[in-house]
DNA sequence: CTAAAAATGGGTTGTCCAATCCAAAAATCG
DNA sequence: CGATTTTTGGATTGGACAACCCATTTTTAG
């Protein structure tokens, strides 16, 4: 209700908006590096290459700001899976996907775990807004992953609610971002997908296999 | 290294260590409610309902309550799963366990999520020790799911590793639970168990003896 | 019973950080 | 060009909280 990102149409200058950009790339980098809590605005401040009260100009509150991060990390994440997500409508569409995750993953030292359920694990008890914003990331995460499986089920080659297994896989995801960045290696991302995709297959029908 | 529980042994007088016990008890649940950085050790001490430094006197600093907070919940986590630990040796145990999590979620409201691993998420990024006390935490539990798995691959009923299936069922189990807490609607964690759950029972072979 | 050790109480301090204020500089537009 | 709006800078304030100190009471053990 209260709380929006103010100012996100047009009232910002272009030297303005990519200012406000700065601020929300900086704070989305440094809250997904330490976490919203040991992410400071000075921090913030300090990485955005602006000073002083800028923050407060763009943003009502830390609160303001962590929302704007919530939808840019989900953006982010959505952007970045959509090269795949166009082919994640087939067996092998989906083990490239899990691939690439966990070839991410490995880049990225296993830190991080997931932008946006890390941020849900951290203010789901304490941030009721802020809890939504994640809620509704995740569903529109889970949209994009049942387009494929809803595809897959229109063309009669997946047997199963898509709704379902939409929601298993990314649980499985998550579960298995969570361990690895604990465990700080990719087995357990891996071991999670595979399993899912396993699961997924199995409810498969190829062209004249039917299920057991 | 450093920051070690202190005097874990009988260096403390039974009242002692009944208070420091109290300390952890309520750190813990206040952690679990609003998370380790909301939870100030001014609110701990009410609520353990001591007063001054006590908390100063059978902790070091906020981080060795911290590390007592995690091993606690940890014991608490598995002692809890004790009595269904014995039986996830069937499809049927694995069932009853599943149910009872589920069960336990409603009752919370699916609020807290997983007390280890909302902890984890929380330290991941910004307090390597605590890192490592969920990482461990999170192979006893693993250690405890494998069992089941494990006797029923010996008695010859289960095919595919038990190692990586283990692995797999947290991994669900804890991406249902971020789920379900996020969303606060137990689907998550019911269809995220179902599915892995599934997928273990795809792995079974049906022996003779249907002995219930 | 007495001395030593442990436990308790409350007050204090120093730091960190979100949030605000008051201007100055720059950009936009008539 | 001049007026208005937008953007930028630095300094400050107020509160919260972890951590520390010392005196007092209670418990334990000889």
């Amino acid at each position: 209700m209260t709380t929006s990102t103010q100012s996100s149409s047009g009232r910002l200058t272009r030297k303005g908006e990519a200012t406000r950009q700065r601020i929300v790339a900086a704070a989305a980098q440094l809250i997904y590096e330490r976490g919203v809590t040991e992410a400071t605005l000075e921090d913030v401040r300090a990485a955005a290459g602006v000073s002083g009260s800028q923050i407060y100009h763009y943003f009502a509150d830390k609160q303001a700001l962590l929302l704007a991060v919530i939808e840019y990390q989900t953006e982010a994440v959505l952007g970045l899976q959509e090269p795949l997500f166009g082919r994640m409508d087939s067996m092998e569409g989906l083990r490239r996907w899990r691939d690439a995750l966990v070839e991410y993953q490995r880049r990225m030292q296993c830190r991080g775990g997931c932008p946006i359920g890390s941020i849900g694990g951290e203010v789901a008890e304490n941030n009721p807004e802020a809890r939504l914003a994640v809620a509704s990331g995740f569903l529109r995460w889970e949209a994009a992953i049942r387009a494929g499986l809803s595809a897959m089920h229109a063309r009669g080659e997946l047997d199963g609610d898509p709704e379902d297994l939409a929601l298993a896989v990314l649980a499985a995801l998550q579960g298995g971002l969570l361990l690895t960045q604990i465990q700080r290696e990719t087995r357990p991302l891996e071991i999670a997908l595979d399993a899912i995709l396993d699961h997924v297959e199995s409810r498969t029908r190829r062209a004249g296999t039917t299920e057991d």
